[in-house]
DNA sequence: ACCTCTATTGAAAACGATTGCGAAAAATAG
DNA sequence: CTATTTTTCGCAATCGTTTTCAATAGAGGT
């Protein structure tokens, strides 16, 4: 099919010759600059489109300052969290023609350093941040080099400027909680993520917010914060079994926590959804496919990842982002977790 | 710590006029030439990490043809088991100044020729592909540019210059048979990957050689080809367990596929590992969160990203690289889901 | 002391693109 | 038909580095 004649041309100057133009009118014609007239535009076009010129982007680059490359820094790269995100943002780079860079230091000193300069030479056009904070040393140095930046799921509150994606952590944790009084449930454990996240206390607050409306009081001792592993799940739903009154339902920080709380609840028998219904937080491909199948609450990721990477791409185009802070919506998964709690009373 | 005097010498020129010796010199001190003198070195080099200077890329790749950025390349960046590979591979590039670009294609047309012009330009110094074939466009332009590049887990048979770096997946399939045949098993269902692929083929010789072994025969109405899909598995579960003599015990492709064995399993109420015995291939991280914890051979995933980087830097860097198929080692780790068969025969 | 050789260094030419500026050509106005 | 404006397009400079290549200075040999 394409059996292009072997010799492409490498540089401007070549399909210059080949059009019979200047080297100039070619990069008009390629950056579609308006000064150049329709014959010639044509003319050039085509000597362009068959020989199938590519840009070099180097040369480009140098000229420009700008690479058409972007940063994805992640805190921590080691979760199948993070890995959704990163899918969404692959999906909304397919149709540019930006790159993304997997551009995570890791507390690496010398990478970090080696990522600050990058910075300084124009090897970043802009960058997306997963699980970042204000402190965060990356999101401080894109600032300070006045790189565009877009941060997913931000841990803790953001500058007034600083552009984030996240999810409706409220209304999600609320919808969990409501769905869990709504089968009966009227003592819900709560085992949350680091307290210092802010989607913690978001997602307390709607925990919080359903259990008033539903005229129940709060009881602290559900409450619990963890680490948003499963290894820290495991002591934390221990110590709600130990309760003197044990909670019948217990509302997981995310589904690896989830699947901590499972294995716990297996080797205490406690039957799931029987004797205890458990909801999550994230619906990880995994969560349908566990036994029993996690009920739990979806965090768009893949969504969340393109979205963010849209508005990067705006804000890179020097278009004016008008939505400073994004939430996309959290729907609750029911799937067979929870049901009514055993011991009616 | 780092206050800086915020004018950083952003060229080599001003390097060279703060340092009093010209710019090719400067280069030279940075690029660690013999051809400099001790006292002038030393004078520059002083000067250089003083100001803290960085090379700027864009030069220097214009000048180099090289880019130090290799391309990762997954024909579907979407499941677990790619994103395990993809740690590895940051993990080996932490302490080198090579960056990892998101490369994959995803068969978008547009995306596909933008890619293989950025190999034209020097903009790809190296790629990492993975769950690639010999016929894969990708691995065929990369051999067009001579780029060097390896490929983690070939689907197929590879050219005979082609790296690649796989694991052991004849003795993991030998070991998890092996370990259910010691269990007292003698039925053992096989729910592979597709049978065009080599890693299935090679598994199923595995498989095959324990229970040569073993003395049994080997019934090739326990044997099914999947797609590695949790979906798939749960029909080929069914259809085991369907069969006039089914099996006691289940070897999966991948833990993905077990997923959907241990769901089909509790539909029809066969307890595991009481009724059936499952092994698992991969180890991903849920493996052993699931309940009951899964038995699986394990990939060393994060490790065979780790040494095709390497690979691939020893490559980039001019070095001949000896071994052209590496395969990394396959321990069985021993959970909780295999149990000698219940019905003793 | 002269010649040769080597070790250092700088001047200048790349690398391939974009852009400011001015000149020619064409269009428009008078 | 001339004067003025607008288009169109090329020259030359520039981005920051690396790489010849030649020049200089010093070392060593005879």
């Amino acid at each position: 099919m394409e059996e292009s004649t072997s010799e492409r041309p490498r540089t401007l100057a070549e399909v210059a010759a080949a059009a019979g133009v200047s080297v100039p009118t070619v990069s008009r014609v390629i950056n579609q600059r308006s000064d150049v007239a329709p014959a010639t535009r044509e003319r050039v076009q085509r000597v362009l489109t068959e020989h199938g010129y590519v840009v070099n982007h180097a040369g480009r680059s140098l000229r420009q300052g700008k690479s058409r490359q972007i940063d994805i820094i992640s805190q921590d790269l080691d979760s199948y969290y993070a890995f959704q995100i990163l899918r969404g943002i692959q999906d909304a780079l397919l149709s540019t023609d930006v790159r993304a860079v997997l551009a995570s230091t890791h507390d690496h000193r010398q990478r970090e350093m080696q990522w600050i300069q990058r910075l300084a030479d124009g090897s970043t056009d802009g960058a997306i941040l997963i699980l970042a904070d204000r402190a965060s040393l990356h999101l401080q140095e894109l600032r300070r080099h006045a790189i565009p930046c877009v941060v997913v799921d931000p841990v803790a509150e953001l500058g007034p400027n600083d552009l984030s994606v996240s999810s409706t952590n409220w209304s999600g944790a609320k919808a969990a909680t409501e769905y869990l009084l709504s089968l009966g449930h009227r003592r819900i454990g709560a085992l949350l993520g680091p307290s210092t996240v802010s989607a913690t206390q978001t997602r307390l607050g709607g925990y919080r917010a359903a259990l008033t409306e539903g005229g129940l009081p709060l009881d602290t001792s559900l409450i619990r914060y963890g680490d948003w592993q499963a290894e820290g799940a495991v002591l934390e739903t221990r110590e709600l079994l130990a309760l003197a009154d044990p909670p019948t339902a217990i509302f997981a920080g995310n589904d690896l926590q989830a699947l901590g709380v499972y294995r716990t609840l297996r080797q205490h028998n406690v039957l799931v959804p029987d004797d205890m219904s458990v909801v999550g937080f994230d619906d990880l491909p995994y969560a349908a496919l566990i036994t029993p199948a996690l009920t739990t609450v979806r965090q768009p990721l893949l969504e969340m990842g393109r979205v963010a990477t849209n508005m990067l791409l705006r804000l890179m185009g020097g278009e004016q982002v008008d939505s400073v802070r994004v939430e996309l919506a959290t729907p609750l998964i029911v799937r067979e977790s929870c049901a009514a709690p055993s011991g009616v009373r």
